[in-house]
DNA sequence: CGTGAACTTGAGATTTCTCAAGCGGGGTGG
DNA sequence: CCACCCCGCTTGAGAAATCTCAAGTTCACG
């Protein structure tokens, strides 16, 4: 998979078939939207997509691998606020503001953009639109708010609500099965995310593989007990929008 | 000021002023939208307004006094999400799903009430009020954002930036003046908040009334020296839809 | 092979927590 | 009116979690 990065290919979008239907948008609604795409773009693994600080001139919708979002801090260090996956809307505000945040690709990726002129227009024209963009950022709230209340509890908890929370969202972006997902993200992104320290995040995770509760290797994530796993983590699926616990 | 708690006198709502003008929302919508206002409650401090895991009837809307959103853990402990103060929309959410998080009165407090029902004929016949709700939500997403941030520093930092947000949504929401607003908050709201222990959060917040950063008491928040509590907090109200650092 | 990035391990330093106790004001019942 | 009690705040001290620094290992890639 080698993409010439930062390549364009513009016209008729390819994004994957689930886009949006999760918020419940009909055929003619999909289409309009699609119809806005200006270009979908690659980029490679580890470039910046978006630089914080900067004013969003487009939405921006992963079509195509894992990205994230992250504050930089005057430290130096790093605050992952966001993963996404395809399908995912990267930041979808109503009115687009300066953003406090660099969004980064952690696989290559592919990205349609939407103009926000061209959308606006769209908003006022298709209510529906606006509706289904409004309940994806509610979404998106929910898995904040649930990182919120992680960021609370001790390392354990917090590591083992991460793996919960991607194993259930990857492989329903299918990248993998149920217990089996693509697992891209190194150590440091992961600690970047829970605000751990790589160091400690190694031996929490360590502990947990001895315990049999997990395995990581070859880029791929074991969820070997699932329900012990959820346990530790008080994880329940319901706010990603699935049924409730198994 | 004595309420029977939990008393409504309904009809025309006294909603304050700049409710939902933040979010551009004119004359004729806002008319429509006090009109959807069923009733207008008050509970007394400390009581819970929506207990977690309810299926909400209505939309909340703040009109008077000071509440907070808090998660509780399997452990007893809470992890307060959120706080509210008048004009504030309290969850507002453009599908009501049940809800992970209880809502508690701070101080005695009076709430408008917007059934669902109602609500939902509102948004289709007038995309603007769904647009401003959105709007909100967005808002209330990048301060929980800017609490996800916090969380991941240290008890200092994290300190010095909620009292920061206190002291700028308080003043704007007539709480008080810039640096002198109400603070009804008790140490222990304060480190439920902060993920911190009372114990601890006790011992930063001496710490920083000794270097002649704030002062708290009688129920009162006095910023002794802003600039300063900025710096530690590395706080910038832009996400709060203020001009940037003054 | 040589190199660099990611992962791993050790060990001491620091932050934060828990438990325990004391203080002080406001409300309440006697 | 007084005594008591509860809640919120404060302080001390030892325990636990987590961090930092430093170094070694492994593995993919050129």
């Amino acid at each position: 998979m080698t993409f010439s990065p930062g390549s364009t290919h513009p016209g008729q979008a390819e994004l994957p078939g689930q886009f949006l239907v999760r918020a419940g948008l009909e055929n003619e609604d999909r289409a309009a939207l699609l119809g806005a795409v200006s270009n979908i773009e690659t980029k490679s693994r580890g470039s910046c997509v978006r630089p914080q600080g900067e004013q969003p001139q487009s939405l921006l919708i992963l079509v195509e691998g894992v990205a994230l979002a992250a504050r930089l801090l005057p430290d130096d260090s790093r605050q992952v606020l966001a993963l996404y996956v395809p399908g995912d809307v990267m930041d979808g505000q109503p009115v687009p503001t300066r953003t406090t945040f660099e969004l980064c690709a952690i696989t290559d990726v592919s990205i349609a953009r939407i103009p926000h002129q061209v959308l606006a227009k769209l908003l006022s024209a298709r209510p529906n639109i606006a509706f289904a963009l409004w309940c994806e950022s509610a979404r998106n709230m929910a898995i904040q708010q649930e990182w919120l209340v992680s960021l609370g509890r001790d390392s354990r908890a917090r590591l083992a609500h991460f793996l919960c929370e991607i194993s259930e969202r990857f492989s329903e972006a299918g990248l993998g099965e149920a217990d089996h997902v693509a697992f891209p993200l190194t150590q440091t992104h992961v600690a970047e995310a829970l605000g751990l320290s790589v160091v400690h995040l190694n031996r929490v995770l360590q502990q947990m593989r001895r315990e049999g509760l997990v395995a990581i290797s070859q880029g791929h994530l074991h969820i070997v007990d699932r329900s012990a796993l959820q346990k530790v983590a008080d994880f329940d699926p319901a706010y990603l929008g699935k049924a409730p616990n198994r």
